[in-house]
This record gives structure tokens, C-alpha cells and sequence, in this order.
DNA sequence: AACGGACCCAACCGCGTTTTG
DNA sequence: ACAAAACGCGGTTGGGTCCGT
């Protein structure tokens, strides 16, 4: 079945919109709304593609753009979502009020790729592998990052140093098999850990988490996500599992089923509070990770480390999910 | 001043997803 | 349930401008 052009390409100016036409547009929208761009413009009396128009508008002439210009700050910003998120533009302008996706993107491919290659001579394809290697984002020592038996990708080689501090849990679905619990527990930062109970036997002491056989131990408290944290794990960890989970977001669960885990996990970026939940209600399943710094202990790296050792503890140690927990 | 390459960015294009009938 | 339309996104293109020679 052929896709039907937007609209015919006879006739239909082409190129940089004039003054005339940017007026047209901008007078329509104003009296009749955004939409229906396919009848657009032959109703504003505007030779061009509908296609045309809507882009014409949502990257110019719509209030509140902001153009040119783009500060340190936002700078920054762009390179911090892009390590979240790659190229998707439309998710990283959403965090940039004012900017629109094309400009951002432009503005990546103008300056910032360059300067991440820069950064990166040899020359990864992976702009988000390339943005590990920008300067002000270097994975901090001081972070420690569980990666989990994931199969490398492309750009793992370029965070071998990375890689070397990093917790490796299994984290593949179904939830089955034993997590490896952290190494060291002493180093006192945010971790990526999975949520995992094993009982010595195999078996585990959930009610009603479906999860055959499955170790599961139950993780309620309340979570804080640190941004530059989050930004390393997502460079360095298969976050599929987030894909089918609930996340309870300063206490509205929401639906993430329909969102992609960076997204989600920008969510949480946003929200700054986040507890995870699932469908069984306590207990995670036994590959899922929780980006987890302790609320009660989020600026104290005892807090954290505290934290750590007693979801490391009721790991190692089959305890119960209630000592995981709270 | 003229030329040409590099750069920038608005606009286009194709395709996937969502909505609508 | 299905097809078509509409929408939205990311990659690419091409024209204008800048800058070095």
C-alpha cells in the first residue's frame, strides 16, 4: 500500500518562507489553532505542503521560540540529555523550553558533535559514546555503576574505565538466574543494583509476584536519582527492563508501558523522587535495578553506603524483603 | 576583489506511529 | 479490524554566509 503524498507538489513554493507567508501562517493559526495541516494551506491561501507549514510554524514562527544563542548552560544540558538520550531530538527540546528539535539538532551537529569528536579521535560512530568523552562528563570516580552481563555494545570499549569500577548484576529477562552483588560495597555513591533476593535454596518468600521461582526481594523506599548518575548508567546498561514496568513518580504510579526507558528514566531525572514499584507490588523482579540513593541519606555518602549494604546485605544473605526495604 | 571551501541552519524527505472513520 | 489520514520524528540536503587565500 503506497502512502499517499501529504499533498501535491505542483505549484507549491518551495525554499525559505517569505514575510508574506510567514504572516499568512501565523494569522490562520492565530484565528483558527494548530492542525489539520494538510487543509492549511489552502485555506491561509498559502502555496505550500502542509508538511510545510506545520514545520514552518512549529520551528519559527510559534510564540515562545527562542532563537540563536544557545547558552553554556543550555549547552550543557543538551550534551547531558544526549548522553540520556541520543539523537532524540524532539525528547531533548522538551527539556529546553523555547528550543525546538531541529535547532537543537543543528546546533549538535553544528558544534557539539565536533567537539565531542574532538574529544574522542578515534572517532566512534556512537554521537552518544562519543558525548562519554566530553570533558565536563567524565564518569566520576566517585561513581559507581553496576553493568550487568549485557552483551558490549559498540561504544562499552571507549568506557573501559567505566566499566572496571562497575558492578556487574545479570539483568537480562526473564527474571531468572543469580544476581552478582556488588563487589565493594564501601564505595559510597549511587548504584545501579538489582533488586534481588536469593534464598540459598533457589526459592524466594514473595506472595503473589508471579515470578516462578524467581528470587525477589521487596525495595519500597523512596528514591532519589541523581542526573549526572542517571547519565552514566544509561551509557552503560540495557535499560530494557524498564519497558513493562509501573513507576511510582512522588506517589502517581504511571503507566510506563507506552514510554521508552530513557524517557522513564528522564521521568525520574524530572521528578527527582521516585519509588519503583511493579505488579506484584513489593517485590522487584530479581533482574530489575534500582537507581537508588537513599532519601533519608541522598547528600551523605554514610546514607548511601548504608543504604547499599543493607539492599547488598538482603541480597547476599536471602534475608527477607522487608529488611531491603524502607 | 574574486574565488572556493567550510560552515550554518532552515527546510525537505522518508518513514514509523497514532488517530480517525 | 482495517485502511487511510494525520502527525511527529530524525536524517539529510542545499542555499546563504563567512572566512581564508
Amino acid at each position: 500500500m503506497g502512502r499517499r503524498p501529504c499533498c501535491s507538489k505542483e505549484g507549491l513554493n518551495r525554499g525559505a518562507w517569505t514575510a508574506m507567508e510567514d504572516t499568512k501562517l501565523a494569522d490562520y493559526i492565530a484565528a483558527h489553532g494548530e492542525g489539520k495541516w494538510r487543509d492549511l494551506p489552502l485555506k491561509a491561501g498559502l502555496k505550500r505542503c502542509g508538511k510545510s507549514c506545520r514545520l514552518r510554524w512549529l520551528n519559527y514562527l510559534r510564540p515562545g521560540i527562542k532563537r540563536g544563542n544557545i547558552t553554556d548552560d543550555e549547552a550543557e544540558l543538551i550534551i547531558r540529555l544526549h548522553k540520556l538520550l541520543g539523537n532524540r531530538w524532539s525528547l531533548i527540546a522538551g527539556r529546553l523550553p523555547g528550543r525546538t528539535d531541529n535547532e537543537i539538532k543543528n546546533f549538535w551537529n553544528t558544534n557539539l558533535r565536533k567537539k565531542q569528536h574532538h574529544h574522542n579521535p578515534q572517532g566512534t560512530q556512537d554521537p552518544t559514546a562519543a558525548a562519554d568523552h566530553h570533558e565536563d562528563h567524565k564518569p566520576s570516580s566517585s561513581k559507581v555503576v553496576a553493568i550487568d552481563n549485557i552483551t558490549p555494545t559498540n561504544h562499552d570499549q571507549s568506557r573501559s574505565d567505566l566499566s572496571s569500577k562497575a558492578i556487574r548484576t545479570k539483568a537480562t529477562r526473564p527474571c531468572r538466574g543469580k544476581a552478582v552483588f556488588p563487589h565493594d560495597h564501601t564505595v559510597p555513591s549511587p548504584i545501579l543494583m538489582p533488586a534481588t533476593r536469593n534464598n540459598s535454596d533457589g526459592s524466594n518468600d514473595d506472595q503473589n509476584c508471579g515470578h516462578d521461582g524467581a528470587s525477589c526481594f521487596g525495595l519500597s523506599c523512596d528514591l532519589e536519582i541523581d542526573e549526572e548518575l542517571l547519565s552514566d548508567l544509561l551509557q552503560s546498561t540495557d535499560f530494557s527492563w524498564l519497558i513493562d514496568d509501573d513507576l511510582v513518580i512522588n506517589g502517581d504510579r504511571r503507566d510506563g508501558g507506552d514510554k521508552c526507558p530513557q524517557e522513564r528514566l528522564l521521568e525520574m531525572v524530572t521528578a527527582n523522587t521516585v519509588a519503583k514499584d511493579d505488579d506484584c507490588g513489593d517485590c522487584l523482579d530479581q533482574d530489575e535495578m534500582v537507581v537508588a540513593r537513599s532519601a533519608a541519606g541522598a547528600t551523605s555518602a554514610q546514607g548511601q553506603t548504608s543504604l547499599i549494604a543493607d539492599v547488598a546485605a538482603a541480597a547476599g544473605t536471602s534475608s527477607d524483603a522487608e529488611g531491603a526495604g524502607a
